[in-house]
DNA sequence: TGTTTCGCATGATGCGCATCATATGGAATC
DNA sequence: GATTCCATATGATGCGCATCATGCGAAACA
């Protein structure tokens, strides 16, 4: 269970502390390349040239290159998931799926995926990738699920039920996908707006489907 | 423009023949390969050898791998378009979208990608691949999209908004997607289903928002 | 029938990659 | 202050891959 994330204690000498120094610099470097260049493309020397390091210190941080891929998946969630999903106030669940949406199909995260979610960048490659690291995918998938939802079920909120907050997310990892996937950018355009426009109709259903109160 | 499909007049020798028949075999393994394994997991020697070749014989087809690639996931397409998206005869968008959700959002479809859609096989692939390609996975995104709307924008059935569609597409794309790239057996038949029950919701709310005469 | 063509096979070549073996130099420990 | 760690660097090793060079044999053609 115990993964080499940054969760040490502060109170130890400089030796650990440069070693701890140096890992989050390997997982930040990881996670973007991961997210630009995929499961293959993360290579380990690159990674590890960009954190100002050589291909032989990996070995002292990680055991292979899957582990150093489950690990800098974890990390594009712990940096950067309220960043997509936010822990907006709103009540209504049209209102935070419009926010989701208006957030998630952008122009800027299609550009950018190194800083992008690491659903829409890595779903296909997942899919063909070991159990380790399919099971981080699912409980990330989880969490973020439980973050779209914005409360627990016994919450006097009333969240909207996971299915609904699956289905809009699904829409927005689809939609971004489709986009960055295609080289028409009037095509690309077309399907971001497209899939917005789409996640207002449907959480408008969603909510006649199960009323909030 | 001119691609190396299976596109060649019928009169003439039994060496050209013999060539097309090979070219066929190589599309076929091709295709499967490249949706199960993706762009840089469909390796030259393995394709070559499941049609039945040594590795040598490829350059007598392709000029590199990259056209392989086009071409076979074009060949994808060709094959199993009217599979997935079928000419449905129904009048209604409503039941247009439930039956392309039900074709494609089953768990038949998620555990034989080799056979599948090649937008939710390649779609992250796509985004790190070469222009020849995203150019062909935009082109076949707008074939789809037309097949889906089902008649032409004059028709007096009144074809859903090229956009209905596009957002349709995204939400099954991105549900297969997940439902494959998670670990999970309940949550991936949980993503199906959401999927499912979502596309079914959003198209009605399509409907009332571009009423069908 | 002799010559050319060309689809295919065999066998390099070279590169990028993961992983390992070994060395080093400065903390940590006594 | 001497010894032990250990994070890092350097430099193999071996593999899979794309691509190219070369040869063969049967069809195409004169």
């Amino acid at each position: 269970m115990e993964s080499p994330v940054t969760d040490a204690p502060e109170t130890d000498g400089p030796r650990a502390r440069a070693k701890r120094e140096s890992l989050r610099r390997i997982l930040v470097a990881a996670s973007a390349r991961l997210r630009r260049e995929g499961l293959e493309g993360a290579a380990i020397a690159p990674v590890m040239k960009a954190a100002g390091l050589t291909h032989g210190a990996f070995y002292a941080h990680f055991r292979d290159k899957d582990e150093l891929a489950v690990a800098a998946f974890r990390q594009a969630f712990a940096t950067e998931r309220e960043r997509w999903i936010g822990a907006t106030r709103d009540r209504s669940w049209p209102a935070r799926a419009r926010r989701l949406a208006a957030r998630y199909l952008t122009a800027r995260h299609r550009d950018d995926p190194g800083a992008g979610c690491a659903f829409a960048a890595l779903a296909t490659d997942a899919a063909r990738a070991p159990d380790a690291f399919r099971a981080a995918y699912g409980q990330e998938l989880r969490a973020t699920l439980a973050a779209i939802r914005g409360a627990p079920d016994d919450d006097p909120m009333r969240p909207p039920p996971l299915d609904h907050a699956a289905a809009m997310l699904a829409l927005c990892v689809g939609g971004l996908s489709l986009a960055r996937a295609v080289n028409d950018p009037e095509l690309s355009e077309r399907l971001l707006s497209a899939c917005r426009d789409a996640a207002e109709r449907l959480a408008q259903a969603d909510a006649a489907a199960a009323p909030p109160d």
